[in-house]
DNA sequence: CCGTTTACTCAAAGCGCTTTGGGAAATTGA
DNA sequence: TCAATTTCCCAAAGCGCTTTGAGTAAACGG
């Protein structure tokens, strides 16, 4: 059932019946309700691909997804698929996902913009040195961006957490709790988020008189396996009065790693080591879900899901014009793992009594 | 730039263009090559939208994506993604998530056909009281299932893992260990993979000469929180001389609770229980990484993605015709969880040694 | 009563591509 | 040499929708 046929059988020309049906003023209502309901009952759905064609408007964002041998797309990224899924909803919007390598990520972005077959996209994994802001505004496709880059400072849009507040307010947590040797295991600093954070850190340290190359600093890939091989190396037959005492942490993952090593070499959270982490809040891993609740630098990444879809459709429709950088502020919530540091009685006493 | 453009500047008709990019013979090597080095060198990229109006064909597939306020995507499917992605790659087709919240499931899917946005879709999460087969086929749009319903038995396309007999496998190696009071923390049975886990616990206990009604069996969503919740409940406080000694777990995450709950509970693996779960193969967590490394039933879901989205493509180019279900195998992997049941002599005295 | 709005409706012109059905030139076969 | 192919190219007709620019009848105002 197409247009001309529906508008056949009502005995109206297919202008008329479409602009019923999209709900133009010209209509009368009791034409609009006619029409209405004998779509209705055929099912008439008009043909996307020719309505996109004759609007000019895809109604769809677009995101190129990272794939490849070497590339896992991690679960931060379904749960941000959540929040931009939840929010497409109602604005019926679809979310077009054109598969690329690394490599040939920059084509696959040409390709978006000259087939015109997305409105807009976003950009998520932000690189420390990222290419693909000046790229998409050379090609003049609307962009909002999940994160933001070392450079350019501005002159895009884009949606981000404080990464650097966050992870300055963990470290000063640690620092006045009297932890003076710490340790922080960081996503990978190819990416924008981790620098960020590693430069929150340093500024807590220097503001607390710390001497910046006192931090034990490790960047990997944030997963299971990098917390455990790390925390492993840190606390593996190192002297317990020169070992670190306050860990931080990049993500729920690593800190499953992390757990497990100190597990292993038996010590203790928060009485040997404190750790704090970075939650995105996933519903199915959860930081009050560790044997020690974590103590957390808190910000849903679904939530940033829906506020870019939200962002992104104002964008494209013309309602936001100017570039705004909107960052949002992290939660720190103090749970179990963090205390004290141990005093070199304390240090001492249990490492006499592991000893036994 | 159009074709309308590029033909003018070539002085060329747009069929002969049109028909020079696409690779039709009747077009002379040399004006062939003029055409492409042109197109390439204006950056000509056919407009998306009017070839899929042009040819009826969308060049993407299509997946209602379930979105709401309860509904967790979880990492299952990101991780199927990454399959699908990698193989959508190579073929060079698009993925077109339409979210959608349950209730209105159905509407999408008419909407995707009547609209004809998609070639065809793929499902998945299939339920035990599965609809959307039935609808899809009266819809008349290409589609297949990743697993199966549990009625329609055939009919459609679809590929699975066998469920049944990984799980009848798991359970024979607990009963062969000498294990006879079991639980099964199981996925929830409104999805037919948890019915079918069921059906092979259940085979393998009777094979055994086990009455079946001796299984513990518990059904809920598979994260963290109800596998510790589950897990605490069948063992606090419970008789060492009838707890169960063999647990089988539906998911990684739910094992990650049981662990976290045996060890608060001081219970040992394989000592005190055994356990063999289902592994996914997720890339940010592994069964080797638990402190006692995982006998696991393993199927890779990315494999089945890559699978999926290619027997997809073919099915819709008319290369695959007859209905084919696939199901594949699951190996188990023998680690450290699994061990001899507890005799009765072991149970009284690891039992007085934890009382002391 | 007649000119002017107002309320509806329509025919036709795109949107940018593919594809059908030829047609003219070049090549071949006898 | 001439008819029959083959080779290469073209004009024009869609694909199914939206939108422009008009037109007609009814309602209105003075």
């Amino acid at each position: 059932m197409n247009l001309k046929q529906l508008s056949a059988l009502l005995e109206l020309s297919q202008t008329t019946v479409s602009r019923a049906l999209n709900g133009y003023p010209e209509v009368s209502e009791q034409t609009r309700r006619r029409v209405l309901e004998t779509a209705q009952r055929y099912g008439y759905k008009p043909n996307s691909n020719a309505r996109k064609l004759a609007t000019g408007r895809a109604g769809s964002i677009g995101y190129v997804l990272p794939v490849g041998r070497n590339v896992d797309l991690d679960p931060h990224f379904v749960e941000f698929l959540s929040g931009l899924g939840e929010h497409a909803l109602s604005r019926e919007v679809d979310l077009s996902l054109t598969p690329a390598s690394y490599e040939r990520e920059s084509e696959a972005y040409r390709r978006i913009a000259a087939s015109r077959s997305v409105d807009g996209v976003y950009l998520s994994a932000m690189r420390s040195d990222e290419q693909r802001i000046g790229l998409l505004q050379e090609l003049g496709i609307p962009f909002l961006a999940h994160g933001r880059a070392l450079k350019p400072v501005d002159g895009y849009a884009c949606v981000d957490i404080d990464n650097e507040a966050a992870f300055h307010d963990a470290t000063r947590l640690l620092l006045q709790l009297g932890h003076q040797r710490l340790a922080f295991i960081n996503g990978d600093t190819d990416y924008s988020f981790a620098v960020h954070r590693l430069d929150g850190v340093r500024r807590a340290m220097t503001a607390c008189g710390l001497a910046v190359g006192s931090l034990q600093h490790h960047s990997a890939a944030m997963n299971e396996e990098n917390g455990y091989r790390i925390a492993s190396a840190l606390f593996h037959n190192a002297d317990p009065a020169t070992r670190p005492t306050g860990v931080l942490s990049a993500s729920m993952f690593t800190t499953l790693g992390i757990v497990r090593a100190l597990n292993q070499l038996g010590l203790k959270m928060p009485d040997d080591v404190s750790v704090i982490t970075h939650d995105d809040v996933f519903p199915f891993l959860k930081p009050e879900s560790f044997s020690v609740p974590l103590t957390t630098t808190r910000s849903s990444i679904r939530a940033a899901g829906a506020r870019i879809c939200e962002r992104l459709v104002d964008i494209i429709s013309g309602v936001e014009t100017e570039p705004v950088q909107e960052i949002w502020p992290v939660e720190l919530i103090v749970r179990a793992s963090s205390g004290p540091a141990p005093t070199e009685r304390k240090v001492v006493r249990r490492a006499a009594e592991a000893a036994q």
